[in-house]
DNA sequence: CTTTTTCTAAACCGATAGGTTTAGACCATA
DNA sequence: TATGGTCTAAACCTATCGGTTTAGAAAAAG
């Protein structure tokens, strides 16, 4: 695609650094076809110049002093604009990129990157696409994955989930309970006794080895009864 | 790397489609460097031969009709065996792709690529690395910042959060409640008396507009509250 | 064809929870 | 200084909860 009359992407820099600032600055006004609308050396400062001038992207460094580069992301998406955010680093910290990504960055690169491929990565997230160097990609799917081997681990490895005791019945009742209803009304919703009810109950806490409903209501939740209301489901 | 005395990557596949199965055998076989050492139509059967075969990895078809290729996912990692899983599917569902990536998957490929392509993915695999082509690397991460979006947007862009109401101490309160203590545990835990601690959860109530702890503990848990507890952090 | 499990239900009781009012002490802000 | 918010606390009462026992009917397992 490449005609006389495109229009200049808008960008804007927020970074710490004055020369590394000048620097991009200088590399994206060679390039011809970038509009460096500004430049900031912290967030808050950023912020109003996107407000100001509602640029396509904006660089944003993620290791800055003030506010963090984190707090950056989140506040640039309240803005509501359509303007993306690519993140800056020195570093391919796993828990930074994915943390970045998780909040709405639509690419990660870092400082040492060759200036072309800058250039190509802005490109990219321009496109609408989300652009991750190879090296970062493939440290972002570990720390993805093991998060996850985390959180599982409890619910499906775990052989001693006392859940996995409790009749269908029973189940029932508890689904009922973490949805914070009375004996009376679970008793309504299945169509038996409240006596019944608190039967069950009973012998829910006994197999949770809870001592009450709240409790039995968080062992539920942390151990996966619930998970496709709480997190992400599997 | 290329010497002589190169050890053959042993690979089972598991397809219901025998055809596909076959054809992938030919070609891998073609290719030299790896050795097919079983192939399974159903999970099950898989599963016992990488009992016996301990293959460095398994190329798994993600739409089978009995046990699904997620489900077959989580118990390979079960078997704790270092055998890697590539995930094979027809269609490039960002669904499916999520959940093949999040349960431990090492890469996603379509069964309409280039057999060039299914060659480099294994091979890739196989270097401990996780493969994504681009096109579905996108798609993941559309949905990785969706699912995301939609689980901060309570908390964060909410400003009818009702927990913000809450003075200090009752947030002490309610977070020792999110716990299953009882009244008066509460008490000797704030060193305050058990009327006090009454108070301040009858105010908890009216100000997240519940009726009893139960529903007090879900709302603090669906409203960030506890979030690093039962998510994963910011 | 027994035996066990599950679901149903009642009666009884004490403990806890929840609702309401009132009130003193402290602190900050108007 | 006065006003409002917060934290503390008590007294009072009712509703609900939790523990225990007992037990019949139906279904599943042996």
């Amino acid at each position: 695609m490449r005609h006389e009359f495109k229009k200049k992407s808008k960008v804007l820099l927020i970074d710490d650094n004055y020369e590394h600032l000048v620097g991009i600055r200088e590399l994206l006004n060679l390039e011809g076809t970038f509009d460096v609308v500004g430049i900031a050396t912290n967030v808050t400062v950023g912020l109003n110049l996107i407000k100001k001038y509602s640029p396509d992207i904006v660089l944003l460094d993620m290791n800055m002093p003030d506010k963090d580069g984190l707090q950056g992301i989140i506040e640039i998406g309240k803005l509501e604009s359509d303007t993306k955010v690519l993140a800056l680093s020195g570093y391919d910290d796993a828990d930074l990129i994915f943390r970045a990504m998780k909040i709405g960055a639509k690419g990660y690169v870092l400082k040492t990157m060759a200036s072309a491929q800058l250039i190509y990565a802005i490109e990219e997230v321009l496109a609408g696409k989300i652009y991750l160097p190879l090296a970062l990609s493939s440290r972002f799917f570990e720390y993805f994955q093991q998060s996850f081997r985390e959180e599982t681990s409890k619910q499906e490895t775990d052989e001693e989930n006392l859940l996995s005791y409790l009749t269908q019945r029973e189940e029932e009742v508890l689904e009922l309970l973490t949805q914070g209803i009375t004996y009376k009304g679970v008793a309504n919703k299945l169509f038996i006794s409240e006596t019944t009810v608190k039967t069950h109950v009973n012998n829910i806490f006994q197999k949770l080895q809870v001592n009450d409903r709240t409790q039995a209501v968080l062992y539920a939740i942390n151990n996966g009864f619930l998970s496709k209301k709480v997190k992400l489901g599997v």
